[in-house]
DNA sequence: TGCTCCCGCCACTAA
DNA sequence: TTAGTGGCGGGAGCA
């Protein structure tokens, strides 16, 4: 794949990397050649196709056209041009890329490709970092809890007094509950706090720490907010949080599908591979009964179900509701883990202030202990699949 | 009709 | 001062 991808984007790039930028193309979205038609069908010529334009194609693109062995550097600029796209859309895709670890930022409007290479110890990273957290009540600065806190910005804006919600986000997840903790936050700070990157980061975590591996949109926002939180919060979280999904989609670390039950939408976890024979994470398998593939998925088409991973889905999703419904989120997790006891609760990274008990640490080591395996066997196997890899070799080598 | 998510404004940051 | 960065939400495509 990488060496299709290295030859179709040096194949671009020989094309379009000294030419002018074309003017203003119809759908600007995608270079001719890497038009990949992630809904598939007729919609390749259509004067305007949203699919033509999703993030998630983006990123494929993207990838193909720096996911080579003699790329070091990636210029925004220059990605810009030759995906034929807005500077700010290529903020989206890296912001979520650098989180993951494929790049890394070097300086101003340029970037260090690290490659796929860099996620299996990203994806660690980020997995150690959050049971740091569960562990120790004084959360490092990139926390799930410190991005969820709109309360900030009630604080800052002294707008939108939602004095209920406050409290309850507060006294889940606000480290500055802390005594210690510094009263007002700069804006720097808050800015930071809210940034695609950091999002994705949490959003990844929630998969990591809660062993949940099938979420909807709207319960990762609640979790990452805190429950209570203003409709137009929820609302914008929910549009970020597509932004991801569909970007990591694209890079195969989670699949959108469908719960058989509720036809609610939901992602699964991809990214803890199993590694087969010749086979990455992107195994074709029938859908289980427990859940469909969503009809609507745009840059992606993943066909690709863990059945063993289906189980939990949708029951655990559904208890999650009702536990929701009952507003409390301590006991939603204890449910959702199915595991009853306080002991095996696993917090995530937006665990209560004080919450740490030793049992948890033993639970928390002992999965951890059992994921190294899967660090490694990813780190050997991670790689994204285009989802129609015929089409799109078609499309870059006609 | 509601979900999905592109688009671009504009505030903020860093050089 | 200005170019780079990216949060944000309106509103339109889509199922």
């Amino acid at each position: 794949m990488a060496a299709a991808a290295a030859a179709a984007a040096a194949d671009f790039s020989a094309g379009a990397a000294e030419d002018p930028p074309p003017q203003a193309p119809p759908a600007p979205y995608l270079p001719p050649r890497l038009v990949v038609d992630g809904g598939g069908g007729p919609c390749r010529h259509h004067a305007y196709s949203r699919k033509q334009k999703s993030l998630g194609l983006l990123c494929t693109n993207f990838v193909a056209l720096y996911d080579r062995d003699d790329v070091e550097s990636v210029g925004l600029d220059d990605a810009a041009r030759r995906l034929g796209v807005e500077r700010r859309r290529i903020y989206d895709i890296v912001n979520v890329l650098e989180s993951i670890g494929i790049l890394v930022r070097r300086a101003k409007n340029r970037y260090t490709w690290i490659g796929f290479g860099g996620v299996p110890a990203a994806l660690k990273e980020l997995k150690e970092r959050a049971s740091r957290e569960m562990m120790s009540p004084s959360m490092d600065e990139t926390s799930v809890a410190n991005v969820s806190d709109d309360e900030d910005d009630d604080k800052l804006d002294d707008a939108d007094g939602d004095a209920e919600s406050e409290k309850l986000s507060q006294s889940i997840d606000n480290p500055s509950d802390k005594p210690d903790a510094p009263c007002c936050k700069l804006r720097s700070d808050h800015r930071k706090e809210k940034s695609l990157g950091l999002l994705t980061q949490n959003f990844v975590k929630l998969f990591l720490t809660m062993e949940v591996d099938m979420i909807s949109l709207d319960e990762s926002a609640r979790l990452l907010l805190g429950e209570g939180h203003a409709e137009s919060n929820m609302r914008t979280k929910v549009r970020r949080l597509y932004d991801i999904a569909n970007v990591l989609s694209s890079l195969n670390l989670i699949e959108k599908t469908q719960q058989a039950d509720s036809r609610k939408p939901a992602f699964r976890w991809l990214g803890q591979a199993k590694r087969n024979e010749g086979a990455t994470i992107t195994d074709a398998l029938p859908p289980t009964k427990k859940t469909l593939p969503n009809k609507r998925t745009f840059g992606t088409d993943l066909t690709n179900i863990d059945t063993k991973r289906s189980n939990l889905g949708s029951t655990m999703e559904n208890k999650a509701k009702l536990a929701w419904d009952g507003g409390n989120m301590l006991k939603t997790f204890q449910r959702q883990l199915g595991q009853g006891s306080t002991s095996d609760f696993v917090y995530g990274p937006f665990h209560p202030a004080g919450a740490r008990t030793q049992e948890i640490d033993r639970t928390v080591q002992e999965k951890e202990r059992k994921s190294i395996q899967d660090w490694e066997n990813l780190a050997a196997s991670f790689r994204p699949q285009y989802q129609n890899q015929g089409e799109l070799n078609n499309s870059l080598f006609p």
